[in-house]
DNA sequence: TTCAATGCAAAAGTTTTGCACCTCT
DNA sequence: AGAGGTGCAAAACTTTTGCATTGAA
């Protein structure tokens, strides 16, 4: 996997550490975390990090492509460095959100769109219900 | 249409000329409007009434499965008094957020539930784009 | 050195809450 | 009459913004 530091570089944008942290938090974790929790997250070993500064960041990735917001109506947004598209799924038991990786749910539109008076760019698709863990219950 | 007085009288709950209002609104409209719009658009009739109420009388009906709540990712909820299950569209042009009836994009996920470890309740399909009027410019 | 990024605090926007008063049944 | 709904204002949250300072190239 490239760097992050690499990537940034080649498109001539500046590398920072608050830059490389926010990312590299993203991609090694699978729980599509909010702002708040990525900032707590951080606190530990990037002190000085601040609220804002991540949002500032999230938005930069987000305009490059890197990064995916991703809003299953919890009045916040979660964000996710796997941009690749994919369903997600919400367990409304503990509030879970998972990634699918599903072939037969991929451009589920897109095999539509002649149908549609409608151009297709992008398209989410959020199953809520239990997850494993808590059917287990 | 059976009136909405008429089904709360039938379930024992209270009917107020509030609940009527927000309800009557939501079904006459197609546009899918946020707890703010519905207000604003109820004000010249219902001067009384407080944003506050809208939001409480919204979160009622939302309980009672007469009323879908949706966040396609503005920050802000809206309202759907068409709760049978039905993908959206959002145009990325004019924000403009429609509805899609279409069978074969009925129950996507209900099909594949064999295959996930993972009860799905309900789902929520939305499709960003460009609307047709959007199109033609 | 220069320009952009950061950090802070304040602001903006949405939604919730507490409570007194009112209204539906 | 009583339970529950409404309206108001304040509070709670998330996210954005302005600006002085810092830091990367």
């Amino acid at each position: 996997m490239k760097e992050i530091a690499q990537i940034l570089r080649e498109k001539g944008l500046k590398v920072t550490p608050q830059r490389i942290a926010v990312y590299n938090m993203l991609c090694n974790t699978k729980e599509h975390p909010d702002a708040e929790t990525i900032y707590k997250t951080l606190e530990p070993t990037n002190p000085t990090m601040s609220l804002a500064t991540v949002y500032k960041t999230l938005d930069f990735f987000k305009q490059l492509g890197l990064v995916q917001e991703l809003n299953v109506g919890e009045g916040r947004s979660r964000y996710d460095a796997d941009v690749d598209w994919h369903p997600h799924t919400v367990c409304t038991c503990c509030g879970q959100v998972g990634d699918l990786h599903l072939e037969a749910l991929k451009n589920v539109s897109q095999k539509l769109a002649p149908e549609l008076d409608f151009e297709v760019e992008m398209e989410q698709l959020i199953l809520y219900g239990k997850c494993s863990e808590c059917r287990k219950k």
